[in-house]
DNA sequence: CTGAAAGCGCTTACAG
DNA sequence: CTGAAAGCGCTTACAG
C-alpha cells in the first residue's frame, strides 16, 4: 500500500508550513483564502485525509457514537427483534447527519462491555439498546455513570436505574390497546408474554391491560376479566405454543374472546394456533399484537397493534445523547406509542 | 468529567517506567510476571483503558472495518432490505469474533463516501453492501482499488467491477425456482422485478428463469413460455401494482399459471392483488418469491422462495476482508442460493 | 496572516 | 527484564 500523504507533504508542496495547511484544511478564518485554495487543491489531488487518529488523539474526542445492542442470546440473526432494527437504521441516520460515526456492537449482557469504547476513547458516548431485565447489569450502568461515561439508555425511565434513559410507555400502550377491545364488546382477556421481572417492558404492557379493564368495570359495571396469562419470550413459535397451552387450559364456562400478544411475532403464532383448535379470528377471539412489525400488515387477519416510533425514537437519542456529550441537561423521555388498527380485533363485529 | 488515567499514571503508581506498563497491558514476554500482575491489578483498580486513538496511531492500524451500506434512496427506515438486516447482523457479528469494530454507515449512491474512512485511517479495510446499478459507483470503485484501499463488494463477481466480490448466485436462484415450478407443471410464467441494467442481481433472477424454460423446452420438447415481465422495484405495494398491470395486459388466450416475483415482499403484494381478481393461488397461479424473509413463512399461502445465506455471507465477507487487510491473497465468491419449498408454488396439483 | 514548537498517549527500537 | 527516548500525525497556544 502506497504510504499516505501526511500534512507535511502538503505543505511542502504548497511552501508553507505545516500548522497553515492544517489550518486552511480545517477552514480556519486565520488563513488567506488564496493560501487556502492553493493548499486544498493540493490536498483533493492528493486524496488526502486528515488522520482521525492524530486529530482525535490531540483534540481528544472521537465524533464517533457506539451503539451496543443487548440481545437475547439465543437470538439467531434473522430473529433480531424487528424494532430494534428500525431503532439501528434510525440511530445510523440520525448519528451521520449530526456528523459522527457509529461503533455498532452486538454485546452479550455478560461481557465485560461495560466502558470500553468510550474509556479507550472510541467513543464519545454510548446508546444502550435492549430490553429485558437489567439486574445483571445494574451495577455496570451504575459504573459507567461513575465513570462519567456519557450514555443514554433505550427503556422506560426508571428511578432505581442510573443514568437517562429514553423509552415507549410500554404501559400506556397495552392500557389503549385493550381499550379498543374492549370498546369492541371483548370481555374476557388472556395475555401472552412474559409478566415478571425479567421482561419488564412486556410486564407494562401486561399491567396496561389489567388496569384498562379494572377501569372499565369501575367505569360502566360492567363484567370483563384477564382470565389467563402464559409466559412467552419472542417468537411466532413462542405465541403457537403458548395460545395452544391457554386454548387447552381455559375453563370451558368462560368464553375467552381476546388475547394481547406483547409481541407481533407471537400474535401470529397464536392465531396460527386458534385457528388449528377450530375457532375463527377475529369471530371467536380477538387476537392483537404489538410492534407493528412489517408482516402484521398482511398476516391473515391483519394485525391490530400497537407502534413505536423508532424513527423519533432513534433521533432522540442521538440528538441528547450530542446534548450530554456537550454538558447540556438532558431529561428522560418516555414517548407516546400508537394504536394501529386492523382487522384481528375484530372490528366487524360492531357492524 | 474526571480526566481519565494514563499509562504514566499507572507507571507511577506502580514504581515502574510507562514503558513497561505499556508492555505488561500488552501481555509483553518481557515483563516480570510479578511485575505485570502488578501493574494490570493497578490498570484494573483505575478502570484504565489504552488509548485507542493513541495506540491506532502509533501503530498505523484501526482494528476496525467500516460497512457501508448503499440503500434505495427512497427507502424509509422499516423498508431496508430484509436480507441486508440479517447480513448486517452477521457481519456485526464475525467482526466482534475476529476482535474488531464496526463502523457502520448509510451510504447515498451520490455522497463523496469513497476512501473516506480507510484513508483517514478510520478502518483498515471497507465492506460494500447495497444492491443497484454500480454504474455511477465504477468510477469510486477504481479510485478505491487506485488508492490500494482494501475493500470487499457483496455482489455477484464480475469482470467490469474493480475489486473483489463475494456474492450471491442470482441466476443460478433464478433457474432452480423455475424448474421447480415446471416441475410442478406450470408453463406460461410472468417476471415481475426490474430486468434491466439498474439491477443487475435481479436481471439475473429473470436471465435464469427464462434459461430454465428454454432448457426446459429443449429437454423434454413441451411448450414453456415466459410470457410477460414487469418492472417493480421491491415493496409490497410496487409487487401489487405490478401484479394488477400484469394481469389487466396479458392475452386471455393464454392462461398465465405462474408468477416469479424477484423479492418476497413482492410476491405478497402480488399474491393480493391476484386475490382481488378472483384468482385463487396456487390453484389457478404460483406466486414465488426470492429472499426467505421472515413474513414468507406466514403469508397466506406461505411462500415458496429462493434463501441466500446472509450468516454464511457475512462471515466470508469479514474474513476475507481481514486476509485481504494481511496481505493474503483472496478469490471471488459465488454462493449457491437454495429453494425453499412451500405452498405457493402449488405442490398439491401433483396429489 | 504565518511559523516554530509543544504535546495528545501510546508502542517499540535501542541501550543496558 | 527495564528505562529513556523517538515518533505516529495531527491541533493549537504562543510569538511575531
Amino acid at each position: 500500500m502506497k504510504s499516505k500523504a501526511t500534512s507535511f507533504d502538503i505543505a511542502h508542496m504548497a511552501g508553507v508550513s505545516q500548522s497553515t495547511v492544517s489550518r486552511a484544511l480545517s477552514d480556519s478564518p486565520l488563513v488567506n483564502p488564496i493560501t487556502r485554495e492553493k493548499i486544498k487543491q493540493i490536498a483533493k489531488d492528493l486524496n488526502y485525509k486528515v488522520d482521525k487518529n492524530a486529530s482525535n488523539l490531540r483534540k481528544q474526542q472521537s465524533k464517533t457514537l457506539a451503539l451496543l445492542l443487548f440481545e437475547d442470546p439465543t437470538a439467531d440473526d434473522s430473529s433480531i427483534n424487528p424494532f430494534f432494527i428500525s431503532m439501528l437504521a434510525s440511530i445510523t441516520k440520525a448519528t451521520a447527519a449530526a456528523g459522527y460515526d457509529l461503533l455498532v456492537s452486538f454485546q452479550n449482557l455478560n461481557d465485560d462491555w461495560h466502558a470500553v469504547y468510550e474509556d479507550s476513547n472510541k467513543a464519545d458516548g454510548l446508546i444502550l439498546l435492549g430490553y429485558g431485565s437489567y439486574t445483571d447489569y445494574e451495577y455496570k450502568l451504575s459504573q459507567l455513570e461513575e465513570q462519567e461515561t456519557r450514555f443514554l439508555r433505550w427503556g422506560a425511565p426508571d428511578e432505581n436505574h442510573p443514568g437517562i434513559s429514553i423509552g415507549s410507555d410500554n404501559f400506556q400502550g397495552g392500557k389503549i390497546i385493550t381499550e379498543h377491545l374492549l370498546t369492541l364488546g371483548r370481555r374476557n382477556f388472556a395475555f401472552i408474554g412474559e409478566a415478571g421481572d425479567g421482561a419488564p417492558e412486556l410486564k407494562a404492557r401486561y399491567l396496561g391491560a389489567v388496569k384498562a379493564i379494572s377501569n372499565f368495570q369501575l367505569d360502566s359495571n360492567e363484567q370483563a376479566q384477564m382470565i389467563g396469562q402464559v409466559d412467552a419470550i419472542s417468537t411466532e413459535l413462542d405465541g403457537y405454543q403458548a395460545a395452544t397451552t391457554l386454548l387447552h387450559s381455559i375453563d370451558d364456562n368462560v368464553k375467552l374472546d381476546a388475547i394481547f400478544c406483547a409481541s407481533d411475532l407471537m400474535a401470529i403464532g397464536a392465531i396460527r394456533a386458534i385457528k388449528e383448535q377450530g375457532y375463527d379470528v377475529p369471530k371467536d377471539i380477538a387476537v392483537v399484537g404489538y410492534d407493528n412489525i412489517q408482516v402484521s400488515g398482511f398476516s391473515n387477519p391483519p394485525l391490530t397493534t400497537v407502534q413505536q416510533n423508532a424513527a423519533l425514537a432513534g433521533k432522540l437519542l442521538v440528538d441528547n445523547l450530542l446534548k450530554l456529550i456537550h454538558n447540556e441537561p438532558v431529561d428522560d423521555v418516555l414517548m407516546q406509542p400508537e394504536l394501529i388498527i386492523r382487522q384481528s380485533c375484530g372490528n366487524e363485529i360492531k357492524e
